[in-house]
DNA sequence: TACAGTTGCCTGAACGTTCAGACAAGGGAG
DNA sequence: CTCCCTTGTCTGAACGTTCAGGCAACTGTA
């Protein structure tokens, strides 16, 4: 029990952090009160300020935290697959929200979207934004060299290209599907992902491992 | 002189509109208080409650309407070529934010933007946009109709997957390009629209009328 | 032309609400 | 007791919305 303080008050960031991100995607930015955020914790309103500077610093911080959150739990459950092709496809099924039950990523983009309006804003957010989304581009590139080391790619344009592409459609289509577009479901999203994917890297989309229709 | 009454009240309804567009690309949506918009206008701030039922109509009408505008514009200036692979070229010209100084169209980036958050919580405004937005991908898919009906192109996929795919590169490549991301630039952007719009089509780059580095 | 009545545009102040942040006191662990 | 965490209350400011009234342009009548 000897960092039971120290460890409350580790758990007491963090808790409202997250606390602040479900309220966010809940409500959207704009409408999100520091009481709401209190109440999805259990505390007082009060105990947000002790914690947090003030209002503005823990919306920003609880969009970065969020993000890094769902980015790590999405590198972990690409890392268990050895093809290129499937981690390929697995990303994609991953990005698309509402596609798979148990990884429906609505949270994740709503934030990012919210990240987005912001950073218009805030040169510094934008910023950190951009860290964000280089790493999340880059693991599409690596996806790719993986393959060409391993063979199972060849030819195509260069891999950072190849990234900044896919991952500029994924945000695009991600829209779509986020505004629950009558023309673009999540299984179009995916199959055009794949598609475009199959078409930079130069390779046949017939004998893939997954995605069908 | 007899309408001169009814020509100021319809001016006024437009003024506003316009003046509200102004202030929510300059201080953001969430920012957008009725006085600025009053100030903007030189009036007080009970006249737009004059015209308008409630602030949050006037938002999301000044949201459409200043996109309609901006469509409009650019189908005017497209209408002015006859060859698809110049309109083609010319559309992802006038897409890319910041690349031409006279279309920078960094406003009705910022507002698209601002209609995706708020339409993530509001559905009538999601409707709104939907529409919008396909009319939208629908002269991509114009394009390519009549570039194969001229014999321009020949080949490729359906026009209206390319105009839905090349849609959402464009959207995800602007958000990039308005965050200021030091990996894509206005020109670069541009250039991959352009890769990723020949591939798709299937014509080739080099001997194009417009765009080079 | 002159005048009175009507209509519509616009103002500026006031109201009620909402919310971020300040503050001081409570309470439990060491 | 002392220190850190937590609470509840308070406040000052900001904002959307309402409203009574003023003003000017127009209309119809004589």
């Amino acid at each position: 029990m000897v960092r039971a303080r120290q460890k409350n008050g580790k758990d007491r960031h963090q808790e409202i952090l997250e606390a602040a991100a479900r309220v966010i995607t809940d409500r959207g930015l704009a409408e999100t009160r520091i009481q709401d955020i209190a109440e999805r914790c259990g505390v007082s309103p009060g105990l947000i300020l002790y914690y947090f500077e003030s209002k503005d610093r823990l919306l920003v911080e609880a969009l970065t935290y969020a993000n890094d959150k769902y980015y790590l739990a999405q590198a972990r459950d690409l890392r268990r697959l050895d093809s290129a092709r499937d981690q390929l496809s697995r990303l994609i099924d991953l990005s698309v929200p509402g596609l798979l039950p148990d990884f429906e990523r609505l949270e994740e983009w709503a934030l990012w979207i919210e990240i987005w309006v912001r950073a218009l804003r805030d040169p510094s957010l934008a910023k950190e934004a951009e860290v964000l989304d280089r790493r999340w581009r880059q693991s599409i590139a690596d996806i790719v060299r993986h393959g060409r080391r391993t063979g199972e790619f060849d030819g195509g344009e260069d891999a950072d290209e190849i990234g900044r592409k896919l991952g500029a459609l994924i945000d695009g289509l991600a829209i779509q599907v986020l505004m629950n577009d009558t023309q673009v479901s999540p299984e179009h999203m995916q199959r055009m992902c794949l598609e475009v994917a199959a078409s930079l890297i130069g390779f046949e989309l017939e004998p893939a491992t997954s995605a069908s229709t």
